[in-house]
RNA sequence: GUCCUCAUAGCUCAAAUGGAUAGAGCAGGGCUCUCCUAAAGCUCAGAUGGUGGUUCAAUUCCACCUGAGGACGCCA
């Protein structure tokens, strides 16, 4: 079933013809205040403005052409022009009685089904993820779930750091200083310390910066031992990584690190050069953008004087074998907004190579510190994300406590689980993307106000109605109060929210949704007793609660 | 220096093609638990950095100013 705005868009376009307006879309939105209805139409007013008409006018012509039967009341004018509906009973009623039926609650699978790669999280191996990675892996993920239930089909994958310059002096650590005790005991803890300790060796001693580049050389050149050091490296990172992906319930299809692309660069950057792409500039090859206005000062290089490549050329030649494996129409990078530059060349280098997909930098505002700058990982004042999961849950689990005394303690273990882990996520989605701001431990673990607790305190006293009502049925739907109303009209948004989400990768309007969603049970919940009512009554809340 | 992003109540954040009287949470004042879990509800008070411009209409678009964060040839 179409949704309700979908529905009015139909009449307000068969309206504007039947009064001569061509085509062109028919506006309807939400009501900006539900004082004003249901929906509203700022037609009249785009038009007048066009044919040099007075918009209220214009606004009583398209009400009297308005067939509005079966859907809403007479449409009401109002201030300038605005043209408010409100949806009738009988079709609202309708409406939430078709959600009731639809697994999918209203939301038909897109008409436009994409392939795409999301590419998001990529913390680095050897070193513990810290808070700026959870913006990139929960934003990821989101994205990817919604985009997979719009209809689309999504390759998750976590391009992490596992090659790089780091290594020679993690490989020259490991066979000098390596505890292996503390090794067993915290994998990412030691290697960090290992790259930690050569660093300040290097400084005195150039013999030791020497021989670190030398083991990174010969990694490169495939040394079995030094392959050897560095594949455990990887491994013992990425379990260590997966113990905090299972507990945030994110997942990757792939796990492609900058290794997977080693022997693509030489090759990709020779083939840049004869394509007259690439060209030489004081011993190092470099990209120019003469045609771009915005990057004509700005050359990306890809490889560097000494011989080396650099993050820009492992991304070209990701995206190269991304193309020639999926086939994608679009790749989703979801990076912090200090990359942007970064993205538009490479983008830039990629089309000028003949790649087809559509890449899209997603960014997002950064984490700060304290002192208001990025948490940087080398100043050592970033907050490890083990660690704010961990706070999470204790912080959890001692309010869990408090509240219910009397459950025993794997049941309050699971809850705080639940409710901590759901109020990091939360407190990540339902901020504007872009918005940087100072970590707070108070903030990122809330739990009153607009919060997920807030949200899975709603669903759980509708699922302690359900445990109480049995699985008795329910239906029919009858809206008589004021907030059965409101509650399903709220209700009947749902499937008009969730592609909004994907139209400009914001994740906060749908969690901005759930809190106005669960803001409408609660006055539900305290207005209208369930359990008591009698028996249609009680029948319809109950159906309104087990679609909320 | 050039470019990018941002600036909304005391604090932390919203505002879906530019729409009507800018919404929440926290903190503060006042109410509501013999009643489906009060992790709740009801209620009072409180805001668009500055100056211009475009428009019937600007938090939203444009210009400049102020302030914050960031990026800019051999890290990722």
């Amino acid at each position: 079933m179409p949704t309700l705005r979908e529905q009015l868009a139909a009449r307000v376009a068969a309206a504007l013809e039947s009064c001569g307006f061509e085509g062109g879309d028919a506006p309807v939105a939400a009501a900006s205040d539900p004082r004003f209805g249901d929906y509203q139409s700022n037609a009249a007013m785009v038009l007048a403005k066009r044919a040099r008409a007075n918009p209220r006018e214009l606004a009583g012509k398209l009400a009297a052409a308005m067939e509005l039967e079966g859907l809403a009341s007479e449409p009401e004018i109002a201030g300038a022009g605005f043209l408010n509906f409100r949806i009738s009973r009988q079709a609202l009623e309708n409406f939430v009685a078709s959600m009731l039926d639809d697994p999918r609650l209203g939301l038909a699978p897109t008409t436009a089904p994409r392939r795409i790669v999301l590419d998001f999280s990529s913390p680095n191996v050897a070193k513990p993820m810290h808070v700026g990675h959870i913006r990139s892996t929960i934003l990821g993920d989101c994205l990817a779930r919604i985009a997979r239930f719009v209809g689309h089909e999504v390759i998750t994958d976590n391009h992490i750091g596992d090659w790089g310059t780091q290594f020679g002096k993690v490989i020259y650590g490991w066979k000098h200083l390596l505890n292996r005790e503390a090794l067993k005991e915290d994998p990412i803890a030691e290697l960090v310390r290992l790259y930690r300790e050569v660093n300040t060796l290097e400084i005195a001693d150039e013999a030791v910066a020497r021989t670190a580049r030398e083991e990174l050389v010969k990694l490169q050149a495939g040394d079995p031992e030094n392959l050897a050091i560095w594949k455990e490296c990887v491994e013992l990172s990425w379990s260590a990584f997966e113990r905090l992906y299972d507990l945030l319930d994110v997942h990757f299809d792939e796990r492609l690190g900058e290794s997977a692309y080693n022997d693509a660069l030489a090759p990709l950057c020779d083939r840049l050069e004869k394509q007259g792409l690439a060209e030489p500039s004081d011993g190092a090859l470099c990209v120019f953008f003469r045609e771009v206005p915005a990057l004509t000062d700005k050359p990306a290089i890809v490889r560097k004087a000494d011989g080396g490549f650099l993050y820009a050329t492992t991304d070209l030649a990701t995206i190269e074998y991304r193309e020639a494996r999926w086939k994608p129409d679009e790749i989703w990078y979801v990076v912090g907004a200090p990359q942007a530059l970064h993205f538009q060349q490479v983008f830039e280098i990629a089309r000028l190579m003949g790649v087809k997909v559509a890449p899209r930098h997603v960014p997002f505002g950064s984490i700060l510190g304290e002192n208001r700058k990025i948490m940087k990982t080398r100043s050592g004042e970033n907050v490890g994300l083990a660690e704010v999961l961990a706070e999470a849950l204790e912080r959890a689990e001692t309010l869990v406590a408090t509240k219910n005394p009397e459950l025993p303690v794997d049941e309050r273990r699971g809850i705080a689980r639940v409710v901590g882990v759901g109020a990091v996520k939360y407190a990540e989605l339902s901020q504007h993307r872009m918005t940087d701001y100072v970590f707070s431990w108070d903030k990122m673990l809330a739990f009153q106000g607009n919060t997920a607790p807030y949200l899975q305190n709603a669903y759980v006293r509708i699922r302690s109605i359900f445990r109480k009502a049995g699985d008795e049925s329910f239906g029919p739907i009858s809206l008589a109060e004021p907030t059965e109303r409101t509650l399903a009209a709220k209700l009947a948004s749902y499937p008009e929210v969730v592609p909004l989400v994907l139209e400009d990768f914001r994740p906060n309007l749908l969690a901005n949704y759930l809190f106005e969603l669960a803001e409408t049970f609660h006055s539900f919940y305290e207005a209208c007793p369930v359990l008591k009512a009698d028996a249609a009554t009680r029948s319809s809340r109950l159906a309104l609660c087990s679609l909320a």
